[in-house]
RNA sequence: GGGAUCUUAGCUCAGCUGGGAGAGCAUCUGCCUUACAAGCAGAGGGUCACAGGUUCGAGCCCUGUAGGUCCCACCA
């Protein structure tokens, strides 16, 4: 029985009785099963400390298409979700937690805090994921895997280990971003620039041994001056020539420091001579490395002056900076301070002007590991979509640099270090050591983590059970496709495939599809501070998952931002009211649901039921052809398209003369075809709009499960009706035409129109039911009784000028003749145009040798279209004049 | 400084290997009609940033100019 539905769509009642009814079916879950090709997603995990926002949105809306996609096509298809332990974000967040509970994190020390995060992440770890529901995802629950839980953490010591026995891991001193809010060090690609106002000090140091000489600079960070190892000019300085190997006194201390020559120096800028402090600038680190400079560490962790800073230790960096200033403006050594902006590296967490710092840090080689991912992308074993990021993709790998990956946090993956406290030996080991095997002394485990990425680049096979040898990992790897903003394509993307080559031995996925950031109407970033954020689970409170889902998707060109509108949302919440409407217009003509789709097909179909066919099975393979393409957007603008316009608009309009009429023998096949149409389109849509489809679909085949499991059209030469859908467009031609005349006509208003269309041909009578027209379509605009006589043929009806088909109007009565003649002229104008076209390109020479034969045939053929058209318009033309 | 990318209707954007300028929203006109007013039937609106070039033919390819956005590096 078929039930009866609401007058619009409501989806709030039934999404989360579906999703409910999804998972208590296992439809999610996928298994090792040899007989079926599996097809594999992983999903990038949200951050633990995630809250559902529009990107997330996107990512997972565009991931659970191709995965219900894939399922229906009857692959094995797998989702696995799972989480990221976000080692720095979370550990701020739960620092920030505690203080607001008057608790220090130092002073509970790091076995406590640890038991804090764990909390955490009990309590909030979740909420993202089950945000994801919410739109309907539908992946794997039974896998959710987690960064640090066991087996990725087992994956994580794994890759460590094996790294550092191959040598591509090593412990070094390097200049690195150093956080002094957070205490630690952060990657390059963590540092945000921004403008800010500072200053520029001229500053004179005393030439040693010249009394009254001195030579000047220009610092806009006048604190480091404390570890000053040189100054240094361009060698090819005529200014500076003589000066090359003095030696000059370093104010507020006692040291002497040498003039050296180095072509980092630019000479256009500043004085064009520039103080080297290595141990806190990277460009100076380079230089002092070349001249063999002392690195003179001055800061303490938290930005202090260390106790090298004489009297100003234990300063804060900036009032340092004031205390020296005031200082040498007293010596005398300040020669002026000019304002100066400048970008300066702040830390994306928590926005503190970062310190670069020298420190013992760990690092993986690149130069090796990044050759197979090179290779890689570049002959195409792996596809990125669009395949313009490849540019910025060997950007990057171009410049690489190592991986800086030790992190002073202590949430997160411990590296598996030890050293000696008594000798300093250090080992590194998959288990904890305690005994120092050489002098027995006790060892101490590092206490740093490693780069939150470090896990993340593993994700695509811990997540599947490496470094066990599992039937999973064998089965479903590499995954088909990973999903991702192209944001993150150097943190985590090729982090990944160089993972995957060097522990797999095999990429990771085949594709990588890349989508845009999410901004909001003006087109700025969605963010907290701006509090301009939507958020995803209001917008599917207000018109359901499934307009949100379509908004996302359509619009958009794969790695490009969009810009959220209300309004996009509103016009996807209407589409899925079209659905709803006209599956609900159907089930109404067949209350009892007699008549199913799985029914053989009739053998009356009309010409008209043939065109609608024939039409779904073209929109069948393009779709298809799409959505295998990836062009997600572009399938489902085709969809709707064919929904709204043809199957809508046209067929049901024309249909409706037939289920009105009980005794028109193809009142059965009418239904029939409205059905099949109806569930193929459901079937199509189903991966975008997955709850609506869900919902009708099992009111419709009231004896089918569910449409998620329902199997995925396929279009077939029995539905190809391409006579009778030529015929049908030019029904609608002429039906159009009629409207433009009425429209033209100055006539008494009415309601009803009442239009005769008489044919000869055969094809035609059968559309129009031997002269029962589109009354409803043309009755709802009409104002005005259009008198057609299908019987008498009078002098002075006239008939349109489509090709096969006449319409009879009494047309002296109803047409302005100065407009008609008008309208034939353009049109007359525009086919002539069209002719020359035709006429010059097949004129051509290199365009019939070049052009495939298919697209000359039909340049020929719409030619001679024209030039009929032509004929009947100049015909009608010159018998108006006359 | 290096690189990428964009500029198409009032707004937001599609436009696949060069071959008749598109959609949604907005605007205007007419319609409550036995699925849907969250709807139906229509209409108006574009020097495809600018200037050259290649081609029988350019929104699409090449060169240059202007403006916007992003990424990387970063000047003491």
């Amino acid at each position: 029985m078929s039930k009866e539905l609401e007058k619009t769509y409501n989806p709030a009642d039934i999404e989360d009785r579906l999703y409910k009814k999804w998972l208590d079916k296992k439809y999610f879950h996928a298994k090792v099963d040899k007989s079926k090709k599996p097809f594999t997603i992983i999903m990038p995990p949200p951050n633990i400390t995630g809250k559902l926002h529009m990107g997330h949105a996107l990512d997972n809306t565009m991931q659970d298409i191709l995965i219900r996609f894939k399922r229906m096509q009857g692959y094995e298809a797998l989702w696995v979700p799972g989480t990221d332990h976000a080692s720095i974000s979370t550990e701020v967040k739960v620092t920030n937690a505690l203080k607001d509970k008057g608790i220090d994190k130092h002073e509970i020390g790091r076995e406590e805090f640890l038991k804090h995060v764990w909390d955490w992440k009990r309590e909030y770890g979740g909420t993202i994921t089950s945000q994801l529901k919410k739109i309907g995802s539908s992946c794997d629950w039974d896998r959710e895997r987690f960064t640090m839980d066991e087996g990725c953490s087992n994956a994580v010591q794994t890759v460590f280990i094996n790294l550092y026995k191959k040598g591509l891991i090593y412990k070094g001193s390097r200049i690195v971003n150093w956080c002094p809010v957070c205490k630690t060090s952060i990657s390059d690609a963590e540092v945000e620039h921004e403008e800010q106002a500072g200053h520029f000090w001229h500053i004179k140091y005393p030439i040693v041994g010249e009394e009254g000489k001195f030579v000047q600079i220009a610092t806009t960070r006048p604190e480091t001056l404390l570890g000053d190892s040189a100054l240094a000019v361009n060698p090819t300085d005529e200014r500076y020539k003589d000066l090359v190997g003095k030696q000059v006194v370093l104010p507020l201390t006692d040291r002497t420091i040498p003039v050296i020559a180095d072509e980092y120096v630019d000479k256009e800028f500043g004085t064009g001579v520039v103080k080297i402090t290595p141990a806190h600038d990277p460009n100076d680190f380079n230089v002092g490395k070349r001249h063999d400079l002392p690195e003179i560490n001055i800061l303490n962790d938290d930005a202090t002056i260390n106790n090298l800073g004489g009297k100003y230790a234990g300063m804060d960096r900036y009032e340092a900076r004031k205390a020296m200033v005031k200082d040498l403006d007293d010596l005398g050594l300040l020669v002026k301070v000019e304002d100066h902006s400048h970008n300066v590296g702040t830390h994306d967490r928590c926005h503190t002007t970062v310190e670069p710092m020298i420190k013992q840090q760990w690092f993986v080689k690149m130069d090796e590991l990044i050759k197979p991912a090179v290779e890689g992308v570049k002959n195409k074993d792996i596809e990125l979509i669009p395949a313009s990021l490849s540019k910025t993709y060997f950007n990057w790998t171009d410049n690489i640099r190592d991986w800086c990956i030790s992190r002073q946090l202590w949430w997160g993956h411990r590296i598996p270090a030890y050293y000696c406290d008594e000798c300093g030996e250090m080992l590194v080991s998959e288990t904890e050591v305690c005994t120092c095997p050489k002098c027995g002394g006790h060892m101490t485990q590092d206490p740093d983590t490693l780069d939150t990425w470090f896990s993340s680049a593993l994700w695509p096979f811990s997540t599947l059970g490496w470094p066990e040898n599992t039937e999973e990992l064998d089965y479903f790897y590499p995954t088909n496709v990973l999903v991702t903003g192209y944001d993150i394509i150097f943190f985590w993307v090729i982090r990944m495939i160089f993972s995957g080559y060097e522990h797999m031995g095999k990429k990771p996925f085949d594709k990588v599809l890349f989508h845009g950031l999410v901004r909001d109407s003006q087109g700025r970033k969605m963010s907290k501070s701006l509090g301009n954020g939507i958020d995803p689970l209001e917008v599917i409170d207000k018109y359901g998952a499934d307009a949100l889902r379509y908004t996302l998707i359509t619009g958009n060109a794969p790695g490009n931002d969009m810009r959220f509108y209300w309004e996009r949302v509103e016009a996807s919440r209407n589409f899925a009211n079209k659905v709803w409407n006209a599956s609900r217009f159907i089930m109404m003509n067949d209350p009892d649901n007699k008549i199913k789709a799985t029914d053989a097909k009739p053998a009356n179909l009309t010409d008209a039921d043939k065109w609608i066919l024939s039409k779904l099975n073209k929109l069948t393979s393009e779709v298809t052809e799409n959505m295998e393409k990836y062009e997600l957007g572009i399938a489902v603008q085709k969809l709707n398209d064919f929904i709204w316009e043809e199957f809508c608009d046209w067929y049901i309009e024309m249909v409706k003369p037939r289920l009105y009429n009980d005794a028109d023998d193809t009142k059965t096949a009418a239904i029939w075809t409205l059905k099949t149409v109806l569930i193929a389109c459901l079937k199509l849509l189903h991966p975008y709009m997955p709850f609506i489809t869900e919902e009708i679909f099992c009111n419709i085949q009231d004896d089918e499960e569910s449409i998620m499991i329902s199997t995925w059209p396929l279009a077939s030469a029995e539905n190809d009706y391409s006579a009778e859908e030529e015929a049908v467009e030019i029904i609608k031609q002429a039906v159009r035409n009629i409207r433009n005349l009425r429209s033209e006509m100055n006539v008494a208003p009415s309601r009803k129109a009442k239009v005769y269309v008489v044919s000869e041909d055969s094809k035609i009578q059968n559309i129009f039911k031997n002269g029962q027209v589109f009354f409803a379509t043309l009755s709802y605009a009409s104002e005005v009784v259009i008198q057609a006589d299908k019987t008498g043929i009078e002098d002075d009806a006239v008939s349109t000028v489509i090709p096969g088909v006449v319409i009879y109007i009494p047309f002296a009565e109803l047409v302005d003749i100065d407009k008609e003649i008008e309208r034939l002229s353009k049109e007359e104008a525009r086919l002539q145009g069209e002719i020359k076209r035709c006429e010059g390109m097949l004129g051509n020479e290199r365009f019939i040798s070049k052009a495939p034969a298919a697209k000359v045939e039909e340049e020929k053929a719409k030619l001679a279209n024209y030039k009929q058209m032509l004929e009947q318009v100049e015909e009608r033309l010159s018998s108006l004049k006359g």
